[in-house]
DNA sequence: CACCATAATGCCACTCAGTGGCATAAGCCT
DNA sequence: AGGCTTATGCCACTGAGTGGCATTATGGTG
């Protein structure tokens, strides 16, 4: 892989440079407590640049997470080795490898971790960072689709079980991140993520006693 | 139940009409080719009134749909008729048959349909519109798990699978939406959905085999 | 090294979503 | 009909996001 232009460094590093400052930033005085103009004065970079940059305020604070999903994207796309494999892999199972070798991909750089977390802790206090996240995954899930279906002999658009997969490993990756970035010291994020995923099939069985009306209250006092 | 007085009517009144002109607008000329300003001059209201009755532009393009999720969140507060049960019910078949409920009381208003329509073709091609309804979405997941662990006997907080139950009949959901947008004459919006559950259990079974290159260049073409 | 072509940046003015404060009007209650 | 409460309208203001154009930095070429 050849070294990018010192064009191409430059722009990632002020990239960069707008991503950390806005996560400290907004870690500290809330994402409305800071205008973007604010922002770009401590990057010393002009409003203008910014949003070419990024597409919104939402976006840049976004970003750690969403290049998980780029990358994911990408371990979509690597070769596969059929001589290696048995048979065919379970395509829940090829997704969260891809999505675990993603992972692995992007927390190679040290400071990714924290980034990660300050990047979902926002989104949970921040609605429209959380919408904005939401519908970048939902885009990205779509790209997937695409991707799976080139590469592997799914069955038929119309078939709505290949979209439910993706939908699936998507909400084992949210529950995931949500328990970690409760508890970041914890269990580590890829770890969660697999248990999520196995517990996929469990939930299909679970029954749902009701309570009665005493009980009820009772649950209700626990919160 | 007591008629409503009549400040609460109108009220209502406003909120319908804001609803309705927003999505005939919107559908005529986009949603950003419609300012607020010009959809209260329609309706004769001041932003300042619009305001207080939605959150955001997209709100009001949204509201629609999260309205299925509010009154599927009654539902889930509707008593449950222990006697006539044999065993505690299926969580997921719980859940699908209070949003079959939900859907049928929503859809009992001739427009709602209509409404239901417009709103979710506005949402495909106008991101921020799907963010936001996303993000509600999101909320509203949270304060049906908060229901049903108030109401059954679930498995404790920690444990994966009511959430990954909650987030797989949204899946559903919405694909069922998306392909009844895409068609709204076919097979009616109930219908798919009860259909995209039941190939819920089928997705985990799900193997991909590998196409060679050349068939990923022609599934390529074929797109 | 000097040169031009190209692409990135900065600056300025502008639109429009969204908010706070306060005066006014409309529904409510006895 | 009276005051009381609650919703509405109006106005000024902040801040996100965009278009246009001048300026500067980079890449490639003789």
């Amino acid at each position: 892989m050849p070294r990018p232009s010192l064009r191409e460094r430059k722009k990632q590093h002020t990239r960069q440079a707008l991503i950390d400052s806005a996560l400290e930033l907004f870690d500290a005085r809330g994402f409305g407590g800071v205008t973007l103009d604010e922002l770009c004065d401590t990057v010393d970079v002009s409003k203008r640049t910014f949003f070419r940059t990024f597409t919104s305020k939402e976006d840049v604070a976004s970003a750690p997470i969403q290049d998980i999903w780029l990358t994911f994207l990408t371990e979509l796309e690597s070769p596969y080795d059929t001589d290696a494999a048995v048979a065919p892999p379970a395509l829940l199972e090829f997704m969260r490898d891809a999505l675990l070798a993603a992972l692995a991909q992007v927390t190679a750089d040290d400071s990714a971790e924290r980034r990660i977390l300050l990047s979902r802790q926002l989104a949970e206090r921040t609605p429209s960072m959380d919408a904005h996240g939401l519908e970048f995954c939902a885009r990205t899930t779509e790209r997937a689709l695409e991707i799976l279906h080139r590469r592997f002999d799914l069955p038929d658009r119309g078939d709505p079980r290949p979209r439910l997969a993706v939908d699936m490993l998507v909400a084992a990756f949210h529950l995931a991140l949500a328990g970690w970035a409760a508890k970041p010291t914890g269990t580590g994020l890829g770890t969660l993520f697999r248990e999520s995923v196995a517990a996929l099939p469990g939930t299909l069985a679970l029954t749902a006693a009701p309570r009665s009306a005493v009980d009820e209250s009772i649950a209700r006092r626990e919160r």
